[in-house]
DNA sequence: TTAATACTTGAATAATTGTTTAATTATTAG
DNA sequence: CTAATAATTAAACAATTATTCAAGTATTAA
């Protein structure tokens, strides 16, 4: 791991992109401790039910969080272990370089 | 590593921000593999030197790069191993997942 | 000094995108 | 069935931001 050609660049920034809004971090943030309704999201983070839907509906997307319907509630967590982790690893990354 | 408050989100957003953009990303990715001038950055990866001069202002201010004038070049290069090796392993995690 | 090279800066533009509002779909309870 | 709850969607808006263009600041060579 060392190049990085044009493709690899625009999906690579893809992610981080997506991960590069406060908000969208949040709800991330929120799902990675298990799994959490929408509007449980949106009470708890004090957004809005639309906002956080339309940013749940790119990371779903991106395949970072998956929902999983459950009733008239759809609860949402990381798609996989490995995002899990690959989320909280840049996080401690760049909490101890700040 | 599971808490993530108000700040933190913000911050952590910011460098995400700053690498979710391709454009950037190249010359972040440019900059790990040894200092480079900002003249043949631009020229390498087909950019404007007036727009690589801009993002270097933005990543030099985030502490990603930093910048080393020898005569009327200045090399670019990571920060630190720090930052290197956290970029570096970003990478890997991402492109492991897609 | 002047001329040339390397890079930066500021202003303007073009494009993207986060957020709101209002309307809509899905699911369940009565 | 209707009413109520949970979530999504579409359109519009506001704000941010990537990029370009033109002018400006260092640094060095002649």
């Amino acid at each position: 791991m060392e190049k990085l050609d044009d493709d690899d660049a625009v999906q690579l920034a893809e992610i981080f992109h997506l991960l590069g809004d406060a908000s969208r971090l949040r709800i991330v943030f929120a799902c990675l401790e298990g799994p959490i309704s929408a509007g449980v999201l949106a009470r708890e983070l004090g957004m809005s039910a639309s906002l956080v839907s339309h940013h749940l509906r790119l990371l779903k997307a991106a395949r970072i969080l998956a929902g999983d319907r459950r009733g008239r509630q759809i609860f949402y967590g990381a798609k996989d272990d490995h995002i899990r982790d690959m989320v909280r690893d840049m996080a401690v990354h760049i909490k101890e370089e700040i």
